[in-house]
DNA sequence: CTGATATCAGTACAACTGACATGA
DNA sequence: CTCATGTCAGTTTTACTGATATCA
């Protein structure tokens, strides 16, 4: 069914049907079409937060270890703070309390950066690489099990249509 | 460009595509087709919520507080704390401290359930109703102006697609 | 009695702000 | 000197766990 202003009129699948469902009710003139993107793509983060955090803790990993330690796994390189505070938009006092904890846990270490004696330089230790690898395993193949009831055309649609959203967001960004 | 999972190898259009490049790189028989949508998602909400905070920051509303009487206003009834947190996902405790704020401020009240002793009733004063209305009307102004961009026919598209994809997360929920 | 509802106290965690040391 | 980098101290916010009172 086709809503006047060009959104289809949703049924009664998701939480967000719902929720639509019951601003029409109270405020039947007002579009609902963006929340129907906006919304699900909230609720399907919380959601997929919450489960993924499940899998994170059974690998004995917080959230914010597995970030640094992710990027530190597919850049292949030492990085400093800022690279790290700038990609996963952290402040940088925040940054420095999560380095301090990779390093207690002697999965990355910190050296001072010879190029820049300000800076420092974030290694991942041997032991940081053999932590985060069956990590990733397991991260890779619970993202696999949420989209894999999917049709690979339907996959490849909605990769097409999230990257132009994220696209335009990221430019409003700035 | 099609690789052989039948993911789209993306270009260099956003984040994602850079992640996944570097991914590639390090190692090159790994599918990262899943995470093309599940990392899209990730960042969206992340960038999202970071825009629509400070556009609530502006009207003078935390996040938590606006949940809530977006809630209320939606079902258009006082609603019972145990509703809030199914809702709203979050613990009975924390939703407490959150009604707790919303009366201090005069904008919900609390009054005892008479269908049911033990429960407590939160209703919209009318204070809270003309605080959340202009609030409604930013965020709707800002989730249009995020979506606007896209053609009606690829807003249909995402948005079918993104049920898709939630109501088969919220089935594994369970 | 049991199970559900709601609250509170205490705790833990995460992030920020602002100050500061260092060096480009 | 000014600007950028990184760290630390202190604060605030947020949400959770566990215990408790109430009532279906």
């Amino acid at each position: 069914m086709m809503a006047p202003d060009g959104y289809v009129d949703g049924g009664h699948g998701d939480y967000i049907d719902r929720v639509q469902d019951q601003w029409h009710g109270i405020f039947p003139d007002v579009s609902s079409g963006p929340a129907g993107i906006i919304g699900r793509v909230r609720r399907l983060a919380q959601l997929i937060q919450l489960q993924s955090d499940s899998v994170l803790l059974s690998c004995g990993i917080s959230r914010a270890e597995f970030d640094i330690l992710a990027l530190l796994t597919r850049t292949g390189r030492p990085m400093t703070p800022s690279e790290f505070a700038s990609d996963l938009l952290t402040s940088p006092a925040g940054t420095t309390k999560r380095i301090n904890k990779l390093v207690d846990a002697r999965l990355v270490t910190r050296e001072s950066n010879p190029q820049d004696g300000r800076g420092a330089l974030i290694r991942l230790t041997p032991k940081g690489q053999e932590t985060i690898l069956p990590v990733l395993r397991s991260v890779s193949d619970f993202e696999a099990k949420l989209t894999g009831f999917m049709s690979p055309g339907d996959r490849n649609d909605l990769t097409t249509l999230l990257r132009s959203l994220l696209t335009h967001v990221e430019a409003a960004q700035r």
